[in-house]
DNA sequence: CATTCATATGAATAATTATTCAATTGATGT
DNA sequence: ACATCAATTGAATAATTATTCATATGAATG
């Protein structure tokens, strides 16, 4: 399926669904690293960090810099800050069990218990 | 791999790492719908649609509730839009191509152009 | 309570995406 | 130009995720 702003928005989303790339930048928070470095902070082959370097620095979540025979990454702070943001707002709202998200029967409870409000106001 | 924040991250990020689902938020976007509506406006078999919103309520980026015998799914604006604003300014600012991102070359060539400022400032 | 409309589910298959390993490229210092 | 360190690439395989189709459930109504 393909459909307009989707495909963009698809490739922004889909580079952040990856363990290995999320590792990298929660990794990067702390400030700016080279391949060897995060390859061993987090135990990974170092070619598997630079395959998934590659998408996160195409969608701008990181940028990179030579420095003699080292590359540098660093965190692009400004969108990652304000992802993390809302997605610990989210999570702490609305998957208040040690941040595992409520099933949908879960959820369905949970709604009888907060009895019926006005349809469709999102009870923030 | 497991990694503590990652684990919820990975979830939230890949639940909207689909191109169906991202569509269906695109259209809650205009107001609630049910599940033969969200079928018909984009043309997908019913059944995967509701395959694909369980993850979506799952993660509470679309709440539902039954009116007779349809279901109607609604957004969870609060997040979707801030997701969406991150979005739209992280896009304009760094893939102005057209909403395509920039190849890693593409990148290269430009930072070349930017002259060179101090390391790891990010230049918005 | 049988029928119809609406949605959900499960399991098989298809498609996509990640990981690994081997080889290559690139930069630097001698 | 060679040796070394650092990172990237490509292609094969493994793993994950999406989609489909058939079937089941659930709610409302005559």
């Amino acid at each position: 399926m393909k459909h307009g702003l989707s495909e963009t928005c698809h490739l922004f989303f889909s580079t952040l669904s990856n363990p290995t790339r999320l590792a990298i930048l929660e990794l990067l928070r702390d400030g700016p690293k080279n391949v060897t470095e995060i390859s061993e902070s987090l135990n990974q082959e170092q070619s598997m960090i630079s395959h998934n370097l590659k998408p996160l620095e195409r969608c701008r979540f990181i940028f990179s810099e030579r420095r003699k025979k080292k590359r540098f990454y660093a965190l692009n702070k400004e969108t990652m800050e304000s992802l993390f943001k809302t997605f610990t707002y989210h999570t702490q709202k609305y998957c208040p069990t040690k941040g595992k998200c409520l099933t949908v029967r879960g959820l369905q409870k949970q709604k009888k218990k907060a009895a019926s409000g006005p349809l469709y106001v999102n009870r923030y």
